[in-house]
Parts: structure tokens; C-alpha cells; sequence
DNA sequence: CGGGAAGTTCCTATGAACTTCCCGGTGCGATAGT
């Protein structure tokens, strides 16, 4: 986040975007709480340490949780002052804050953002970067007091040695930055985001603060549950960016999809973010760029760390024109004059979309961004979306938990007794564990569930798995109903979200389309272009004869989009619904005071 | 799941059509070698 500007983080009015907070139950029974002296301390700490003389309602509420020592699951915007929720109140608790972080780099910039000197409240970061002096040293200035601030990956959490210092310090706060990784990357990359709970429980049990930019619905009670908040508070602000054009092109052949990607780019405005699916693709949008005399640089996880900082910098400092990158580039940029985010090929969620386009626009001035589509995209990321646990390793680790019945094994031991690699074997207890056929204890120990043969537990395990992937395939399927949707599509992706819009928003190329046809489109866009009259309102709690309860997100002409509890995001026409109350039933339509989740 | 490079077939041309095979995104931490 931004600091040293003298006054609070606020990117929330420059941006233009709707102030509007949600507080909503997700178990908790208050809105923003009155105690006025809580406030007072908050604000004086704010003033005082950090130089923000104003904090916003949204900023001041979440505070108030965390101080009160309630688990809060918190969305909002990049630049809005999210880190200050947890940064502020740190300071008054009694102990160290603990900030699980992705990124390294991340965990950097956030540390050098603190204020220096005397004022400075302290913070480090423990990783494999650091001699073992330096380790000792960070670990000493926790202890002191003298570093408020712990810096970690979920990895280190996977640690014994890390979770048995941190419960000698008994840490007064817990709090999961970018939470959204918990539920995009827990699965399979970085499953250490599944044993956050674990880690959480060994160090005492301190409150939970959960922050993120961007997280539907669905991913916020992942968040919620796979962290194992309790009764967590919830607080939303408005996920609209209305300065941002949305615009969609569909393309039949992949040459005419990319001259009309390299024209834009060039055409556009800068500087800008053009995000490709593959490493080759971004070194040739690259070359291509380059050869029209734009400063482009590709950047992909392929590209030493040298390089990775040098492309970095310089699109910070407003070195390059435009930069060409895999979905590696982005978390954590704070640039505000960004003018445009295309995407040349589709990408695996609407999740990993909205976070990628919100990149554009921070300064409230005009951005666009525009998906260049084919049908063929959904390909690779089908094929994404199909990668996951083998039913052999499962297998194995259920055979080697099961060996260990009378003397359990750790994580490290079945790492050994099995020969498969560390990941992996996190990666099949997480969803062993998640199938209830075994459970890890307070010393790491994994254990079976009684009366459950190996056998069964790696069955049940991989029907848990392959649950995870018919998510994962409706998110790709999502991504392209967005591709082609023919109504408005911020009132798509905002319902995707879980916010009500009225559209038209006249700044999407379907509203504009609609305008220029005037009263000549044919009825059924009429009605997704101005459906006051919508028959399934966004919100409308539903049930499907095959899928179950589901919650509606969208209308559009005779189809609706719907997010079953257990199925996924399904596309359902009402041609087919119509009069049958024994397949699709309304459950109940949203009223005024509605949770709108 | 789909694209693209490399290999194979047609059967006696010097290329075109087909088949086979491999590849595709995110980062931490630890290890091996300078």
C-alpha cells in the first residue's frame, strides 16, 4: 500500500467507486461497532505511527473487529488501505501480529512501506532468503518486542521449528493477506494453504484476519471454512470500477486474434498490461511490440529474478510502454496510471479475470479492458482445471497413514515412507483430510479415522478430488459464458461477485451496441439490457431437481446463471425451466434488507 | 482440450496430406555447485 503521502490510503473516491460497505453476518450478529474511545485509540495510532489523519468508516470498523478479537474476513480494493486494518490496531494488542503473505517480494514492499526510525513499529520477515544470523536475529527482535510484525509464507508454517517458536510467543493476531490464494492455490501448488487451520490451532488459537481484493461468494466461504474462522465478521465494499470499459472480442482464427491484440496494444493509450496464456505467447506479443517501436517487455516465471525485477521496476517507473506477461505478473502492483488490460486468450476464472483488469484504472480516469476470445481457449484451461491428486498417490499416502495407525506419522515421515514429493504429499493428506478419513493433530501427527480401511479413504478422497475439479471446470465455463454473454457485462461479472447492478452501465461494448440499435434488437436483449422485470432477480435462492440450492447470478434474455451449493456455476434456459415445478423451484426471492451474497 | 512440431505416407513426386507426440501457469524452500 501506498504511504508517506501524509494522508490515509484512499483510493476509493479518486477511482469513482461506489462507497458503498456491506457488513454482513457471515455469523457474527453487529454492524460497526460504537465504541468511541476504541476508535479514538485507533485514530491516534493511525496519526501518530502512520501519519493517516483520516481513516475511513470501512477502514475503522474492521479495526474494531480485529481489536475486539473477533475472526473477520475482510474485501476490498487494492489501494484502499487494506493493510492498514491489521497495521493499526497490531500496535495496541499485546503480542506479535503474524502476516501470512504469498510472495516475497510482496512481504518486501510491505515492510520497507512501514515507517522508519523511531516510529517505526517494527516488522520482519522469516524466509529461505536469510543467513542463519540473520534468522536468529529476526526471531530475537520478535521476542524483544521490538519487531511487531512476523512476515511469513504458509511454508514456513509447515515447519515444527516455526510453529514451535511462534507458540512460545503466543502471537495476539493471525492474519492471511491475498486469502484468496487459500482457495486458488491450496488445491494443488501451494497446498501449505490448507494447513494454515492446523498452524493456526498450534500457536494458540490467536484471532483471524482474513484480507483480499477479490473473492466471489463461494470463495469467501472457502476462505471462511478452510481457515476454520469462527463465526467470522464480514466486510465488503462495492466491487464496481466504473471508469473501466469492458469490451470483448471474438475471433474465429488465432492470426486474426493476434494482429488485432498487437494493434490494440499499440493503438492504446500507456502505459498498459497485456496478459498472454503461455511464456512463448508473451515473448512473441513482446518481439511484436518492440518491432512497432514500443518499449514491451515480456515477463513470465521462466525469467530469472534479475530479469523478473528488472521488467518490474521498470513498468513501475514508467519505464515501459506496455508489459507482456503470463498471469505472474500483477500481485502487489500498486501503479495507478495503468490504461489498459487485454487479455489475449481466455483466462481459467473470472476470479483471476476481475483481479487481473483491476489493475487498470486506479486513478479513476478512463481504462479499458478487452478479452480477445476464441472458443478454443477453453482448451488449455480445461486442461488446468483437469491436473490434480492421482488417485495412485492418494492411494499410497492412505496406505502409509494406515501403517502408522499404533505410532502416527507427520507430514515429513510420510514424505519418506512414501518417496513422493513434498507437495504432493501435503497435497493428499489436505484432501484425505477433507474426505473425513483422517485428521492431523496438535503435534502434526496424521491419523485414520477409525473403522475406515485405506482402501475407502483414497476412494473417498479422490471423489473429494474430483469435486474439486467439476469446480474448477464450471470457473472455466463461467469465464466463457462472460466471453459470450450478450447483456451488460458489468451486470455479469458483478453478479458473478454477488452484487445486485441495474444495468445498462453504457460503458461495456454491449450496452453501447444496444444503443446504437435502439428499439431494433430483438426482445430477448432488450430484456438483458434493461431487465427491471427480471423473472430471477440476482440473489433468487433456488432449487434444481439434479443440482440442488443454488443462488441465481444473472438473467440473460432466456438463460439464468446459477451457483449450486454443491454442482457450480450452471447456465440454465428458461425455455426449458418453464413450468416445471418439479425440476426448478424458487426457493425464496431476495428482499430490500437482503444479504445479496 | 487443442496447437504445433516432427515424423510418415502417398508411391516415384521433391510437395501435400495425414498421424504421432509433446507441451501448456502460478512460488515457496532446499540443494548442488561456483
Amino acid at each position: 500500500m501506498r504511504t508517506g503521502e501524509g494522508a490515509c490510503p484512499d483510493a476509493l473516491g479518486p477511482a469513482g467507486r461506489r462507497e458503498r460497505s456491506e457488513v454482513l453476518g457471515m455469523g457474527g450478529t453487529t454492524g460497526p461497532a460504537a465504541g468511541g474511545q476504541r476508535a479514538a485509540r485507533l485514530r491516534g495510532v493511525a496519526a501518530d505511527v502512520f501519519g493517516w489523519d483520516n481513516l475511513r468508516p470501512e477502514q475503522l470498523t474492521a479495526m474494531e473487529w480485529v481489536l475486539d478479537g473477533s475472526d473477520a474476513l475482510v474485501v476490498m480494493p487494492t489501494g484502499s488501505g487494506k493493510s492498514a486494518v491489521f497495521q493499526v490496531p497490531g500496535l495496541l494488542l499485546d503480542g506479535p501480529v503474524v502476516v501470512v503473505s504469498p510472495l516475497l517480494a510482496l512481504q518486501r514492499d510491505q515492510i520497507a512501506g512501514l515507517p522508519g526510525g523511531e516510529r517505526s513499529p517494527g516488522a520482519v520477515a522469516v524466509n529461505s532468503d536469510l543467513a542463519s544470523s540473520e534468522e536468529r536475529s529476526a526471531w530475537k527482535r520478535v521476542s524483544e518486542g521490538s519487531a511487531r510484525f512476523l512476515y511469513l509464507a504458509p511454508e514456513q508454517l509447515a515447519k515444527d521449528e516455526v510453529v514451535e517458536r511462534l507458540a512460545e510467543l503466543r502471537p495476539a493476531l493471525f492474519v492471511v493477506d491475498e486469502a484468496q490464494c487459500v482457495s486458488s492455490w491450496g488445491h494443488d501448488f501451494r497446498p501449505d494453504y490448507l494447513r494454515l487451520e492446523q498452524a493456526v490451532r498450534r500457536v494458540g488459537r490467536p484471532p483471524l484476519l482474513a484480507l483480499t481484493a477479490t473473492a466471489a461468494p463461494p470463495v469467501r466461504e472457502e476462505i471462511a471454512e478452510r481457515l476454520g474462522m469462527n463465526r467470522p465478521r464480514l466486510l465488503v465494499t462495492g466491487f464496481d470500477r466504473p471508469n473501466i470499459r469492458l469490451e470483448v472480442r471474438r475471433f474465429q482464427d488465432d492470426n486474426e486474434r493476434r494482429h488485432a491484440v498487437v494493434e490494440r496494444a499499440a493503438a492504446e493509450p500507456k502505459p498498459g498490461l497485456l496478459y498472454a496464456g503461455t511464456r512463448k505467447d508473451t515473448e512473441y506479443y513482446a518481439r511484436e511490440l518492440a518491432s512497432l517501436g514500443l518499449a514491451a517487455e515480456a515477463y513470465h516465471a521462466g525469467l530469472s529474478a534479475a530479469e523478473r525485477t528488472r521488467v518490474h521496476r521498470a513498468f513501475q517507473s514508467g519505464g515501459a510502454d506496455v508489459i507482456v506477461a503470463t498471469s505472474a505478473f500483477g500481485m502487489g502492483i500498486d501503479k495507478e496510471d495503468v490504461r489498459y488490460v487485454l487479455h489475449a486468450a481466455l483466462p481459467g476464472s473470472l476470479d483471476a479475470y476481475y483481479q487481473q483488469i483491476g489493475r487498470c484504472g486506479r486513478d479513476g480516469r478512463p481504462a479499458d479492458a478487452v478479452l480477445y476470445y476464441r472458443p478454443e481457449d477453453t482448451g488449455m484451461q480445461t486442461f488446468f482445471a483437469a491436473r490434480t491428486t492421482g488417485r495412485r498417490a492418494l492411494t499410497v499416502v492412505a496406505d502409509a497413514v494406515h501403517d502408522h495407525q499404533d505410532d502416527p506419522a507427520d507430514l515429513a515421515e510420510l514424505r519418506q515412507d512414501t518417496g513422493l514429493s513434498r507437495p504432493r504429499v501435503t497435497a493428499a493428506v489436505n484432501l484425505l483430510e477433507e474426505a473425513g478419513t483422517v485428521a492431523t493433530g496438535d503435534e502434526g501427527e496424521v491419523r485414520p479415522a477409525p473403522d475406515t480401511p485405506p482402501g475407502e479413504a483414497a476412494e473417498k478422497a479422490a471423489r473429494t478430488a474430483e469435486a474439486h475439479r467439476r469446480t474448477d471446470r464450471t470457473r472455466v465455463a463461467m469465464a466463457r459464458a462472460y466471453a459470450e454473454e450478450t447483456g451488460c457485462r458489468r451486470y455479469f461479472l458483478l453478479g458473478y461477485f454477488g452484487e445486485v447492478y441495474e444495468p445498462p452501465c453504457d460503458n461495456c461494448d454491449r450496452c453501447e451496441a444496444e444503443d446504437v440499435t435502439g428499439t431494433q434488437g430483438p426482445a430477448e436483449a432488450q430484456r438483458a439490457v434493461h431487465p427491471t422485470a427480471a423473472r430471477y432477480p440476482v440473489g433468487t435462492q433456488v432449487r434444481h431437481g439434479q443440482w440442488g440450492g443454488g443462488t441465481v447470478l444473472s438473467e440473460d434474455g432466456d438463460r439464468i446463471t446459477v451457483l449450486f451449493d454443491q454442482a457450480g456455476y450452471r447456465t440454465l434456459s428458461l425455455e426449458t425451466l418453464a413450468g416445471r415445478n418439479d425440476l426448478f423451484e424458487v426457493v425464496r426471492r431476495p428482499g430490500p434488507d437482503d444479504d445479496p451474497r
